[in-house]
DNA sequence: CGAAATGTGCTGCTTTACAGATCATATGTC
DNA sequence: GACATATGATCTGTAAAGCAGCACATTTCG
């Protein structure tokens, strides 16, 4: 009972559909802006994971964008004929696949990201800019506290503690 | 370029991972608490809508829901079969089918109402209660502004305007 | 060396969403 | 009033996506 003044005046569901909405909302967006790319969104979440995460294996991609293994095997399928990534044996354990970008797979990458940066921005101007802001950071500790609670995503636990600063200094050029 | 400043540190697409995080996690922990009602959590979301929005047909649904017209029949067949709803012809417009909420399903929609404020209080609880609270505020104007950007969801622009106080009064019991 | 475990790829099944046609009703025009 | 067109709902068939299960290669443990 005591928690329930922390909630705004919603009907209990509210929240989902609010998630939803702006979630498609944002695909829907997102889907145009990586026109190009084979397999659409997963195609470029996956680019974005493998240069941006450095995953060790398919399973952590998987695990991390919650993509099935069997799905992932054909997206890489696609991405490999692309030019994108190649599939390089792990020297450490030679069951599993090291997912590495190619050279033109980061450049397309890095195209790519200045649209799914105007989109993310374009979402977020509805609102005020700091507010914006706001969300955003919120969202993701909030993102981040639902992952630390979701037993299968464990195996890019590991991965969340890499340092993210140097990342983004990398795409800025 | 003056835009960058507003969003933090992290890269293009993590809005994105976020949303899809958070939303997982919620609809996850949902599938559980509406666990007997028929359809799942859209079977939840139909019953909400049609009780707090009343929404003057089924075309209104599923623009509001994103829930294609002919998944929505066979849908509210299994509503109407559990006694939630009832389809009555539209007196207006013979054509439309008014879904009218039985009483079972309002006391329905009261009892799980409940486990869905659990949820979505449980969900929100990884960050401090005021976060939450502000989160969820922003997270609804945002959805506001997408929704009203959505060229789909035009139908329930009207419903939107309905006032939402009283709707809020009368589930406090 | 043998046995269990793990990563990956392949196959088939089930579920789900979407497009098209159909029927009933409403609206506009003459 | 009669007709053509538009809209809401339902039904049918098709396409796509996810998932469980099996198979193969490789590692790790006893």
């Amino acid at each position: 009972m005591t928690s329930e003044s922390i909630l705004p005046a919603t009907v209990p569901g509210d929240l989902g559909w609010n998630l939803a909405m702006v979630l498609r909302g944002y695909q829907r967006q997102l889907e145009t802006a990586v026109d190009g790319l084979p397999g659409g969104v997963r195609c470029y979440q996956v680019l974005s994971t493998v240069i941006h995460r450095d995953p060790p294996s398919q399973q952590a991609i998987g695990a991390h964008l919650a993509i099935d293994r069997t799905v992932l095997t054909y997206l890489l399928d696609g991405m490999v004929d692309a030019g994108l990534v190649e599939r390089i044996p792990d020297p450490t354990d030679r069951r599993a696949r090291k997912i590495r970008a190619t050279a033109e797979g980061a450049s397309v990458l890095t195209r790519y990201e200045a649209r799914v940066a105007a989109v993310e921005a374009g979402i977020l101007s509805g609102i005020p800019a700091d507010d914006g802001g706001r969300l955003a950071a919120l969202l993701g500790r909030l993102a981040t506290s639902v992952h630390r609670a979701d037993p299968t995503a464990s195996p890019c636990e590991a991965v969340e503690s890499l340092g993210r600063a140097d990342v983004i200094a990398s795409r800025h050029q």
